[in-house]
DNA sequence: CGGATTGTCAACCAAATGGTTTAGTGTTAG
DNA sequence: CTAACACTAAACCATTTGGTTGACAATCCG
């Protein structure tokens, strides 16, 4: 499994990429990070745990609690790969660039 | 499962992420599609089929062939999704939109 | 027609995914 | 010390994933 494979695979559950947008608005306790989910905190647990092993958060355990930080590396190698697609694709795409000047980036 | 957790789930597999480098030159028959990867072409088959169902790729047949080409949409959305994540998230990135440019995007 | 090409379908298999519950390990607060 | 808190670990389960092989269907070529 590359790096891509375990990032794209992160990314392809809904639950999953609700952590990473709370995780955006800054530091989370687990526990916190699961009280919104219909789903037993072991479940989000793992999820996390899927989230980390893909680099895309880090743990940090202080006291009893642990607190979940995002990490954009691997988000960035998952971006390249589909601007490296659209480079080889000059199709449908009204242009990547002029889609994410329109997104204000 | 949302278009977005078939999407990244379709990406995120090595081999997927080949064939649509493939189509990205251009329509392509399933079998030629296969030549490369050391797999049964039924294999190959079946990452064609959910690169369809994921709405990634499109099939026409023309006689007895298959005939495969891509379908940026659903890309776009993918795309769309890093990019709202990073609106929420402006950390580590040195700015998505730089990173871009250097790209020359 | 008959044979080669192109691809699907069905059955099977091992391993991974996504969830549960129950039990257990640290840690802190009273 | 004890009880609550925060979380992990283990066992279990159903479903999906990723692959195989073998048989079949449709189409084209000679």
């Amino acid at each position: 499994m590359t790096d891509l494979d375990s990032t794209f695979s992160a990314l392809s559950h809904q639950a999953r990429r609700a952590i990473l947008k709370q995780l955006a608005t800054g530091e989370m306790r687990l526990s916190d990070l699961a009280e919104p989910f219909d789903m037993s905190q072991t479940a989000v647990s793992k999820h996390v745990r899927i989230l980390c092993d893909a680099g895309l958060v880090t743990m940090e355990q202080r006291g009893r609690t642990r607190y979940c930080r995002l990490n954009a590396i691997p988000m960035r190698a998952a971006l390249d790969w589909i601007a490296d697609y659209e480079t080889f694709w000059q199709g449908q795409f009204d242009s990547l660039a002029r889609h994410l000047a329109k997104e204000g980036l």
